[in-house]
DNA sequence: CCTACCGATCGGTAGG
DNA sequence: CCTACCGATCGGTAGG
C-alpha cells in the first residue's frame, strides 16, 4: 500500500535514514562524514542537505523513532490492570520486541553519550523511560512480587541492561521471532538462569 | 609504595592515559582530538606524540588493560575445581569486580566498534573471553543446575550483558563496596528478581 | 511547481 | 617538552 510517488526517483527522507543509520552503527557517528554517506548513498554531500538540514538532524530523526517506540509499550503498560509483576513482565517482553523492530534505531540511541543538544534531550527521555522503570520495580516490590534484597533502581537497570544488551549480538532474520528472544529474556530475568531455585 | 620519578615533573604514560581515558568516554574516541585531549592535559599536542606514537596506541593500551584485567579472572576460574555453576558466579562477580575497579577502561573496551585493527584485536579477544562464558554455562546445564529451556549460548550473553550494562550507571565511590554490586548482579542473573519463584 | 540532485568550493580543523 | 608546520579532510553551503 505504498503510495507511488511524484518527481525525480531516487532517495527519500526515510530510505535516506535506514542507510545513514546503519553506517553510524558500523563506524559510530562521529566516526562517519557526511562524504562518507554520499559515498555509501551514490550521491553527492550537497544532496542529502536536500533531505536534511544537518548531520544532527538524522540522529535526531534516528533516536526519537527509537523513544517513541519505547514510550508507546510504556503507555500501553500502564493501561494495564492487574499485579506489576505482570505489568513489569509485560514491559520488558515489549522492549525487546521494539527492540528487534526497530534495532538499527535503538542501537543508535543507545549509543548516544550527550554532547550535544539532540543527545542530551535522548538521554532525558531515555532517564525518564528509566524511571518509569524503577517505579514498576518499586511497586512490584511492595505487592511482594519481587525480590526485597535487591535495591528497585538496581533490579530495574540490570534487567533493562539485559534487555539493552541485546543490541550487542542480535541479528534479526526471517522467520526467527522476536518473541522467543523476548520468552528467553523473561525467564532469565524473572526465573534466574538456575534450576530449581 | 610509588617510586619517586626522576626528570622533569609532569605526565608519564600511565598518567596521561588516565586523562585519555576518562577524554574518549565522555566524548567518544572519535570524537576526542588530539587537540582536545592536549587542551585538557594543558600541554601541546606533539608533547604528547613524546609519550604514544599514535592516538590509536592510547586506544590499544586502554582496552588491553580492561581484557587483562578479564582473562586474569577467567584463568582463576579455570583453576577452580567443583561444579561449573559454581565456577560461573565466581567469573561473574570477578568480572563485575574488574569492571568496578578498571571501570574506564571496561568502558571503552565495550564500545569498541571495529573499524580498525587495534578494535578488531579487541573484539577477537571478547569474542574468545565469550566463548569461555559460554562453555561454562553448557557445562553448568549438562550437570543440571542450569535451565535447560534457554540455549546457552543466550543465557552466557544475557548475563553478560547484565555485567556490561553496569558501565552505563555505576559510580565508584569511597566505602560503596563494588562486592556489594556484585551479590546484586548473582542475586537477580541467577535467581531471578522474582522471588518464591 | 515539485522532488531529487550536481559540480564546485567555503572557512576551519583533523592527526601527525 | 615546544614551535612551526604538512597533506587531507571536516561539516556545511553556494548557484543552477
Amino acid at each position: 500500500m505504498t503510495t507511488p510517488r511524484r518527481g525525480r526517483p531516487g532517495y527519500d527522507l526515510e530510505s535516506l535514514l535506514q542507510v545513514a543509520v546503519k553506517l553510524f552503527n558500523e563506524r559510530g557517528y562521529d566516526g562517519t562524514s557526511m562524504e562518507d554517506l554520499s559515498r555509501k548513498l551514490g550521491i553527492t554531500k550537497s544532496a542529502i542537505y536536500h533531505h536534511v538540514p544537518s548531520k544532527e538532524e538524522l540522529l535526531r530523526l534516528a533516536v526519537d523513532r527509537a523513544l517513541d517506540g519505547l514510550f508507546e509499550v510504556a503507555a500501553e503498560t500502564a493501561r494495564l490492570d492487574g499485579r506489576a509483576i505482570d505489568r513489569l513482565e509485560h514491559l520488558v517482553r515489549g522492549s525487546v520486541l521494539v527492540l528487534a523492530d526497530q534495532l538499527p534505531f535503538v542501537t543508535l540511541l543507545l549509543r548516544v553519550r550527550g554532547n550535544t543538544k539532540v543527545e542530551r534531550a535522548a538521554l532525558t527521555r531515555r532517564r525518564e523511560f528509566d524511571r518509569l522503570v524503577t517505579d514498576l520495580v518499586k511497586q512490584a516490590e511492595a505487592e511482594g512480587d519481587v525480590r526485597p534484597d535487591v535495591d528497585p533502581a538496581v533490579t530495574a537497570r540490570l534487567v533493562f541492561g539485559m534487555v539493552n544488551s541485546l543490541i550487542e549480538w542480535y541479528k534479526p532474520r526471517r522467520g526467527s521471532a522476536a518473541a522467543e528472544l523476548a520468552d528467553a529474556v523473561c525467564k532469565v530475568a524473572f526465573e534466574g538462569l538456575r534450576t530449581g531455585s
